[in-house]
DNA sequence: GACCGGTGGATTGGATCCAACGGGAGCGAA
DNA sequence: TTCGCTCCCGTTGGATCCAATCCACCGGTC
């Protein structure tokens, strides 16, 4: 996976990759929950622009499918509905496999840094902190990949799935709980014997059962659009 | 899938999206290589519009991956190196095969249809007509499934690689398009007998079979980008 | 009382204008 | 001759202004 430019000054040129960076991580992090509208003339203010470059933030981030964008209308930030969660999951548990499998060769010494966040994750209780630690595990076992577009496709889902991980994340049951940090240990165990054969399964198996607790929880999602039906205030 | 919006007449606040599916056919088309500028100024002329949404346009083009984008410098229709081209054929090899067990329980008797296309292909020697047939005929057998970003990926992933697709059939031996063409039909057969198992396998198969045959012409990419090496002209 | 059509404010989309960056031609020095 | 510097022009990026669209509110009518 290639590394993201570094965070230095954006001078010229880049307003709008500026606005679209800081917009994502207020999103990433949940001050923008899914839903809230976004105008236009706010964020110009907020990040002292003219609209010009905030509008292609707004692209950059419906590209993301962070946003949603309605023509003459307004953009929003995006929801999913349960079946589509469920559908990047799927996505997933194809995809980060073979991700993963593509990173292990070149992994090396990163082994030892997996082995500690996986430890760290099940120290913590502070649900924020745990997201953090779960995406920097997960995407550092990617690292060692050398991709253009594969490691951004996933690193899309898991962007555009983040807020219904905090929600599932925070009625986890202790049982289930268990079985995620095995599933780490597992896994760190397989990258280190660098079996990219059992890494995969693995992987596979970790996606998969949290899709499958997941649709266990619909009421974290927006609901089915229920065609004429009415919804009885 | 979902079918994309009519191509009725974008009235206002849809400029951006008119430019930006023009461009799209003219590079699927092959009129505009791999490799060509693409001048704001030129665009803007060529559609009675101004720059403001070309620049849409470009960015939603971006976004589909078919141009890259250079801050302050100018935009390129996009190329593959052979790595890239080779990383999006292992993403198709798992993606693809899921998205068609999506979609085999409701293609119903479209699968009728699929049957003639495989048939015309083994007729027509033209190879742009060919390109519209393969396309059609695997984007058609997607048709059941409704998914929302699943099949955004694969579209985008045969959009990205079509240009190269193009050089690829042109340089097929008869050997290598008979196994094609058998290959096809073994997808409707199994397709038809709702043997998603069966079909996944065959697809995946014959993906992977295309990424190894591509691997043999390297020079229809562009050269691998050689560090402290200057080409000699 | 509920539904339909008109009207005004808020918001987005597009055009035009100005500023900043980048590349290349040309000149000068080693 | 070749390397490096400078200046200039073409192109892109951003700001401001104007037009088109949508939504909510309001009044009229059945």
């Amino acid at each position: 996976m290639t590394a993201e430019p570094p965070p230095g000054e954006h001078g010229h040129g880049a307003t709008g990759r500026r606005i679209a960076d800081e917009l994502k991580a207020a999103i990433l992090g949940g001050t923008l929950p899914p839903g809230t509208r976004v105008r236009q003339e706010e964020l110009a203010e907020r990040f002292r622009a003219s609209r010009v470059p905030v509008r292609d933030a707004l692209r950059m981030l419906e590209a993301d499918g962070l946003v949603t964008v309605v023509p003459n209308t307004g953009a929003w930030v995006s929801h999913l509905r349960l079946v589509e969660c469920e559908e990047m999951y799927r996505m997933r548990e194809r995809l980060e496999p073979l991700l993963l499998s593509m990173s292990i060769p070149a992994l090396g010494p990163r082994v030892e840094q997996l082995a500690r966040l996986a430890e760290q994750m099940e120290t913590t209780d502070d649900v924020e902190h745990f997201l953090r630690l779960d995406r920097e595990f997960h995407l550092l076992s990617y690292a060692g990949a050398e991709t253009s577009v594969l490691g951004d496709t996933v690193k899309r889902l898991w962007n555009t799935t983040q807020h219904y991980r905090r929600a599932y994340t925070l009625m986890l049951d202790p049982v289930s709980r268990r079985i995620l940090h095995d599933e780490h240990h597992m896994l760190v165990a397989a990258i280190r014997a660098a079996d990219a054969e059992d890494a995969e399964r693995v992987l596979e198996g970790h996606i998969r059962r949290t899709r499958l607790r997941l649709a266990l929880h619909p009421e974290a999602f927006s609901p089915e659009p229920t065609p004429m039906t009415r919804t009885a205030s």
